[in-house]
DNA sequence: AGTAGCACCTGATTGC
DNA sequence: TGCAATCAGGTGCTAC
């Protein structure tokens, strides 16, 4: 269940063993894998094949390597872009394809790198229940191109991600316009947490965990949340995320790009995700669990309160 | 415009 | 034992 700090962890990855590979070869083994491309499997090699890969960026849980002419590194041509879905994954073989192990059962596509020494790798994207993709598309430029991972300017986004809000660990982002998108409209909080316009990144479990920490009800309607808790909930939001990424930190190594984040990510310490029935952390008392908006939401119904009991007057 | 609901897909688990 | 129903997850489309 790739989120935010699974999949920053996968970018890292990435930028470390793949730059400045050039694609000798792509193997689509399943057409549904590049999808959102009319032409499928043939145009997907026909727009990267012969280009180096400059960059690995992201935003949100969408994923892209930055694509140029070898004779050209800094000027991108074309975005490789990449979705998890629920189960997607990148491993990294050393050596060319005819040498690494056989596909795994759930890989949609291999690809064939070549580093600049010679030295071939082999790319493989796995994802047992196919909601992820990859995809080859143009850049746009955008307003607000900051895109969080490295701190770097990137005045352009893959048209496919230019839709979505800013980072959630992006420093650039505004906490008072947050706050101020938040607060709009009738839906739950947690609804609008998992709504990428606004803030990206941001999955159900983190959704819940959030909530928990900043003790607001998922079904709180966003116009009844008040602008300080707004904010707070952003803090709540960026620490559950830095805490994750600290401890996906270390979920790869030099042979494999482990990215779906499994390893470190369950044995992490989840307050209210997950726990139905088990004592709240905090106050002991049993946590609960229902759907809504059609996931999973686990809450403390004794710290999450669904409604503001009074207006308070703060003392000065 | 804003929001709700569902399709997309696979495999593990649970229920009968 | 076998088969069917259920569930999990993120996104994007359609319909209200």
């Amino acid at each position: 269940m790739p989120e935010l700090p699974e999949v920053e962890t996968v970018r890292t990855g990435l930028e470390s063993l793949i730059l400045h590979t050039a694609i000798r070869a792509v193997d689509i083994r399943r057409d549904s894998c590049v999808r959102l491309l009319p032409g499928g499997a043939s145009e997907f090699a026909a727009e990267t094949l012969g280009l180096q890969v400059t960059e690995a960026a992201r935003r949100g849980k969408f994923l892209w390597l930055t694509l140029a002419d070898l004779a050209d590194p800094g000027r991108p041509v074309t975005s490789l872009s990449a979705h998890l879905g629920m189960s997607g994954q990148f491993r990294v073989h050393d050596g060319a394809w005819t040498d690494a192990p056989e596909p795994h059962r759930h890989c949609r596509a291999r690809l064939s790198l070549e580093r600049a020494d010679g030295a071939q790798l082999t790319l493989d994207f796995l994802d047992q229940r196919t909601f992820g993709y990859l995809h080859a598309e143009p850049f746009v430029a955008t307003v607000d191109g900051r895109v969080a991972g490295q701190g770097t300017v990137h005045p352009l986004l893959p048209v496919s991600v230019a839709h979505i809000g800013r980072d959630a660990l992006d420093p650039e982002l505004d906490p008072q316009a947050t706050a101020r998108a938040w607060r709009r409209g009738s839906r739950g909080v947690k609804q609008v947490l998992l709504d990428q316009t606004a803030v990206s990144g941001i999955g159900n479990i983190y959704a819940d965990e959030a909530l928990w920490l900043a003790r607001l009800h998922p079904e709180r309607p966003a116009h009844a949340v008040t602008a300080p808790q707004a904010r707070a909930l952003l803090d709540a939001v960026r620490a559950v995320m830095g805490d994750a990424l600290a401890q996906g930190g270390t979920s790869f190594d030099a042979l494999y790009v482990n990215v779906n984040g499994e390893s470190g990510y369950f044995d992490r310490s989840l307050h209210a995700y997950g726990r139905a029935g088990e004592p709240c952390d905090r106050c002991g008392r049993p946590l609960h669990r229902a759907v809504i908006g059609g996931r999973s939401t686990h809450w403390c119904a004794t710290c999450q309160r669904r409604w503001v009991r009074k207006p308070r007057i703060d003392a000065v």
